[in-house]
DNA sequence: TTCATATTCAACTAATAAGTTGAATATTAG
DNA sequence: CTAATATTCAACTTATTAGTTGAATATGAA
């Protein structure tokens, strides 16, 4: 588990563009053009979003001929949520703890 | 639900530094200057991170005299577990389709 | 072969992030 | 009052991100 593996991870999520590129993703693959369709910007600077996806290994490349075809690769987002999940927790017991303390002076 | 919050959340959580601060705001509130000590980075480094802690309101800051005592707000990680879990969850939901449709097409 | 399509590469600008050093501000301690 | 402490502000450098336009490359179609 390389710690610059989760930086890109949550660098990559923290774009409205390339969460938008995962989420249509999560429908199936799809290719380079297709993607950046909806989008008001270039096509270019779409390709660059796609690079940092790639960079975290969200998204996976599949060449067929001049057609780029990419899928989603779900893999890096299970760090990232434990991440969070953890943090949740702990963050839980401390609050747990505080509360019983509280409850026992109010013996 | 602004969108841009959820992009500051995710900013926040990509740098190393940074979710070593939360971690340790995790067990309790604690100064600047303490939370900056385990860090080979000035006092002005780790400044500048807590503001965009602060910027994704992941931490809270109390004034006491001179000393500035920082705490764990987790609220804004619960919209990005949620990002990431509903884009886990359509994922495995198309998988799975998926595998009814191989299964179907072995009859 | 020639033309169109799909995509990246290269070069550039502008904005933001990450770090530095040095000065300013506010508060507490002696 | 004066000195030390806690913190931020300001200015600066460097690296990265985010976008642009224009050219290059590779492939497919006529």
């Amino acid at each position: 588990m390389n710690p610059a593996a989760l930086d890109h991870t949550m660098l990559a999520l923290a774009d409205p563009t390339r969460r938008a590129i995962l989420q249509r993703l999560g429908a199936g693959e799809a290719r380079v053009t297709e993607i950046a369709a909806p989008f008001a910007m270039s096509l270019n600077a779409v390709s660059k979003h796609i690079r940092m996806l790639e960079r975290a290994e969200l998204v996976r490349r599949r060449r067929a001929g001049r057609e780029h075809y990419l899928s989603l690769n779900p893999k890096p987002l299970d760090a990232a949520a434990e991440w969070i999940e953890q943090q949740r927790k702990l963050w839980n017991i401390r609050l747990d703890a505080l509360e019983r303390a509280l409850a026992e002076h109010d013996d």
